[in-house]
RNA sequence: GGUCCCAUCGUCUAGCGGUCUAGGACGUGGCCCUCUCAAGGCUAAAACACGGGUUCGAUUCCCGUUGGGACCGCCA
């Protein structure tokens, strides 16, 4: 019997699934997936001020269309402070855990006065040896860390990390509405959950000797430590909205897929020789801590939007039209009810696939499929919409008319015996058909929209646009 | 301020003592292709923070400096 791994994802509720949170997450996903153990989903809800539900259903959402799902939960914290009470419990009997009268306020002051004279900012343990209740006070409960020695975090990622005892503080395990705090219930949960592998972000990491602590009185075995490297914004900091977009699904919204994020996130601080783009399955067979570098690095949209357009260039029409429905609603483009023959989508969509860089951008492009143009670009029109293009024109929609099958070879020939026959070049005949069919100067291959387009589209477009450039008689 | 972490092109990174005149990718410039725009191909500019060691030899190992980051909550 192998051991199995078991690692969690413990987001608080209190935003949405951000960036970070999704990085963090995601290399657990992998861990687990490589190693064919578990991931777990808990939610770290003992903040009960500021966790909310419709955030526990955002992280849920965020996780769900990232495609990382999780083997056991969600738990939430809320639901075991039972559990953490009588673990809490335990070490205050064993002499390993005590009550604290000291008000916040006081700490709060004590704390200013430390930072203020440059002394360490921790707690100094002046309740350690209170005997009796302070009356009228509703005590917290401290853990109480040893004053010497060394704790050394054993990191899968920065090797061993050395922090000596003494200026590990104190620190409150149960506050004085009885309800539990973080580094305690990671403990607890860890060891009930058994999780194998501790893997979070780097700013956790001096937390772990505390909690390392804690694992020892409570007579319990520590997992492995992974201390994933920060994502920063451009200006080194911690990636915030400052930074722009940082929750996930708002990146669904600006029309990402999800597989372009998760291959974006991977490439934080994870390599795999010089390759670039990846299916899940390398990055599961791929996947390992000896390649997770240190150093934090700074987030980059070009590079994600970059990313994106290679995986809308590689994904089936079939599944892009899919995709791309809501957003031409969005666009208003598509009614909300309106009917689309999605095989006619998809051939329209495969002409943009490698055009678009989101599927924002997709259904914006694909709006002249849908809908005449309702004015040419000024430019445009000028440029191509002239008397020279006049002659033109009114050859290409007669040949166009006299076509019963649109495919891309008939319509090449009609244009090429235009073009033969008035000796002018490809794009003299091109440009003006563009502009009358798309209303600008930028689309697929003119044949290829003419196609799409069909005979009926197509004719109007162009007799429109002749009406334009030649009045006809009032 | 204390503690801890980190340090290769603007950015993401390869490099695990000699193969480095430091490779790839994004972005940027140029050229090619071309019915427009893309895509694609080719190409250019662009980095080992600094100073000491160790070593026959350091981008690679050690120490220091500098710089950046994180944590120091009755938040997680």
């Amino acid at each position: 019997m192998t051991e199995h791994i078991r690692v969690r994802f413990a987001p608080s509720p209190t935003g949405h699934l951000h960036i970070g949170g999704a990085r963090t997450a995601l290399f657990n996903w992998l861990f687990a997936h490589h190693h064919r153990g578990r991931f777990i989903l808990r939610i770290e809800d003992t903040d009960t001020t500021r966790s909310t539900d419709e955030y526990i259903e955002a992280i849920i959402q965020g996780m769900t269309w990232l495609g990382l799902d999780w083997d056991e939960g969600p738990f939430r914290q809320t639901d075991r402070f039972e559990v953490y009470r009588s673990y809490v419990d335990r070490l205050v009997k064993e002499g390993k855990a005590y009550y604290c009268y000291c008000s916040s306020e006081d700490l709060e002051a004590r704390r200013q006065e430390a930072m203020a004279q440059g002394r360490p900012v921790m707690y100094d343990g002046r309740c350690r040896g209170l005997q009796e209740p302070v009356p009228g006070v509703a005590p917290v409960v401290r853990f109480m860390m040893p004053r010497d020695g060394q704790t050394v975090v054993h990191d899968l990622i920065h090797g061993a990390v050395e922090f000596d005892n003494a200026q590990l503080d104190d620190l409150i395990i149960l506050r004085s509405d009885n309800t539990p705090t973080y580094n305690f219930t990671v403990v607890v949960d860890d060891v009930d959950m058994r999780i194998t592998h501790v893997i979070r972000g780097d700013d956790h990491l001096n937390n772990t000797p505390k909690q390392i602590q804690m694992y020892k009185a409570l007579g319990y075995d520590t997992p492995k430590f992974a201390h994933l490297p920060m994502i920063l914004g451009a200006d080194k900091t911690r990636l915030s909205k400052r930074h722009g977009a940082t929750s996930v699904m708002a990146y669904q919204e600006m029309g990402y897929l999800p597989d372009a994020l998760i291959n974006y996130l991977v490439r934080l601080g994870w390599s795999y020789g010089d390759q670039e783009i990846f299916t899940r399955d390398e990055l599961i067979r791929h996947f390992t801590f000896e390649t997770v570098g240190k150093a934090a690095s700074v987030f980059n949209p070009e590079k994600l939007l970059w990313l994106n357009s290679q995986y809308i260039m590689k994904a089936s029409a079939e599944s892009l039209a899919e995709l791309v429905l809501p957003f031409l609603i969005k666009e208003g483009i598509l009614g909300e009810e309106e009917k689309v023959n999605r095989d006619w989508l998809a051939s329209a969509v495969k002409t943009l696939q490698e055009r678009a860089k989101t599927l924002i951008e997709l259904a914006s492009s694909l709006r002249y499929f849908f809908i005449d143009p309702a004015v040419y670009d000024e430019k445009a029109a000028a440029k191509f919409l002239n008397s020279q293009s006049l002659t033109y024109l009114t050859e290409l929609r007669e040949g166009l008319n006299g076509l019963d099958e649109y495919s891309h070879d008939s319509i090449e020939k009609i244009f090429t015996a235009i073009v033969e026959k008035n000796g002018i070049k490809l794009g003299a005949l091109a440009q003006p058909v563009r502009v009358a069919l798309t209303g600008g100067t930028v689309s697929p291959g003119i044949f290829e929209v003419i196609g799409i387009l069909g005979k009926e589209t197509t004719l109007r477009r162009i007799d429109r646009a002749l009406s334009v450039i030649a009045p006809g008689p009032a």
